[in-house]
DNA sequence: TAATTATGACGAC
DNA sequence: TCGTCCTAATTAC
């Protein structure tokens, strides 16, 4: 799935261009023809992102609650913002002027300036999932929803199409906030200490392997496999050590580097978990997955740091990556 | 054209 | 621990 980083970049998404709108709520594919119903026609007042899980809250007081799971996706079109990093990993920089709102970012660190708007209106088509893909740009408005659209969201500029998601349903503001309270710490919601606080004291009293809950969503929110793995060579740490058997320091140092990471994952719309890349590991590392991390998805290769092959095995149903001589 | 894969999570045993 | 659900892109044949 779409990690952390890439909910709360959607939540923005919507905060940007729907949140204070009224819109149509549908479900072309008819399997949320009910909730839609509920919804249809009310104001967005509210987008929030808590790890994985999206709530958007409208003007009735009900919200949706939306997770997008192993590959659902959000496809967006109309008025809606691209950022420049991901126009230039999307290699369409000099093109954006026919291609609606473009976003100006500092290129290496990934912080935010200015949004510039510029060009053609309600033109631009953006896939929003665990990478963001720029699509050729729609010639009416709003487009004919292609494929399973489970529910589709209108207003006078813009559209979004939710497709595949593994939870998509309409709560009252009890439920939401049951929900959320299952949730441990996200970096981006909560005080910082505290945070670090539940998070390190959560893990100490567990036999669990830390690999384990790294991705247990009830001890922190947002990371995923990719995130977990690359968290853990960081760290040099054993996936398997027990979690309260990791040192104090190195919890708190996990959680500070888990903030980092969806900090840039935010800024920049991809997960890149190697630092201080120069210019031209930067480049290869936006232009593909396969060069944009230490260990994930790096199985039988040499290691980045010591040359040992990388190892993969399963744990807990999932694919983990990791060094067996700088994690020993 | 079919099989495979994917950055989740849940419920039944 | 296993099966199941949701969809699309990629790879294999």
């Amino acid at each position: 799935m779409p990690e952390g980083h890439s909910v709360h970049r959607i939540a923005r998404q919507f905060g940007l261009h729907f949140v204070g709108h009224p819109v149509r709520v549908s479900s072309p594919q008819g399997r949320f023809v009910d909730g839609a119903a509920r919804l249809d026609g009310h104001t967005i007042t509210e987008a929030r992102a808590v790890g994985k899980q999206m709530f958007l809250r409208f003007d009735n007081d009900l919200w949706l609650r939306v997770h997008l799971g192993i590959y659902g996706a959000w496809d967006f079109a109309g008025d809606i913002t691209v950022d420049a990093t991901v126009a230039a990993a999307n290699g369409r920089m000099g093109q954006t002027n026919q291609r609606g709102t473009v976003a100006d970012q500092d290129g290496a660190n990934g912080s935010e300036s200015s949004l510039s708007s510029i060009g053609a209106p309600r033109r631009t088509r953006l896939r929003m999932a665990e990478q963001e893909k720029l699509e050729e740009p729609i010639d009416v408005f709003p487009p004919e929803p292609i494929g399973a659209v489970r529910v589709r969201l209108l207003t006078d500029d813009a559209v979004a199409d939710l497709r595949g998601p593994t939870a998509c349903e309409v709560l009252t503001p009890d439920q939401v906030e049951a929900t959320i309270a299952k949730l441990g710490p996200d970096p981006l919601e909560v005080d910082a200490a505290e945070g670090e606080e539940r998070f390190v004291s959560v893990v100490r009293r567990k036999p669990t392997p830390i690999a384990l809950l790294l991705m247990d969503q009830g001890v922190v929110s947002g990371i995923g496999n990719v995130y977990r793995a690359e968290l853990l060579f960081r760290a040099r740490l054993n996936p398997h050590t027990p979690g309260k058997l990791v040192p104090e320091q190195t919890l708190r140092e996990l959680w500070r580097d888990w903030t980092r990471l969806l900090a840039t994952g935010v800024a920049t719309g991809q997960m890149l978990t190697m630092d201080d890349l120069d210019p031209d590991d930067y480049r290869k590392a936006l232009a593909s997955r396969d060069d944009r991390h230490w260990v994930y998805h790096r199985a039988g290769l040499p290691c980045r740091v010591c040359g040992t092959n990388i190892v993969m095995e399963e744990l807990g149903g999932r694919k983990l990556y990791w060094c067996p001589r700088d994690q020993a």
